[in-house]
DNA sequence: ACCTTGACATTGG
DNA sequence: GCCAATGCCAAGG
């Protein structure tokens, strides 16, 4: 893989997503210093070390909706997961307006630094 | 260098 | 809300 800088930044965005709550794959690339690369999350997410405690099935698409195809194997995993912490799936889809992580600005800080 | 492929996003119908 | 067309951009062939 190449630019693992890119994946560091997006691993550790993606960590600080509070248990409970989601993201999406242009929030997290915003908030790494990568805007407009949104596919590059999902790469990264792929690529995520099992070791690092990378909440990969935090992130979903800009509607609220699983990315993998509903009844996948894989969509069904990520749902599992979410509804583990709380989050409610209906239809391979969380309702953002409820669910959907606001960074604070501690946080924001914190990315920074970086 | 060219072409294809995505765990994407936005817009318009 | 669903679908299609566009724009996007890194990876891999």
């Amino acid at each position: 893989m190449k630019n693992d800088s890119s994946y560091q930044k997006i691993w550790s965005t993606v960590s600080s997503i509070p248990i409970g709550k989601v993201s999406s794959y242009g929030q997290i690339a915003d908030l790494s210093g990568l805007p407009g690369r949104a596919r590059l999350v999902g790469k990264a997410l792929g690529y995520s070390p099992e070791d690092r405690q990378v909440p990969w099935y935090r992130v979903l698409r800009s509607d609220g909706k699983i990315a993998f195809p509903a009844g996948s194997e894989q969509a069904l995993k990520q749902t599992g997961l979410l509804q583990e912490e709380g989050v409610v799936v209906l239809n391979n889809r969380v309702k953002l307006t409820e669910f959907q992580w606001q960074p604070d600005l501690a946080e924001l800080l914190f990315k920074l630094e970086y």
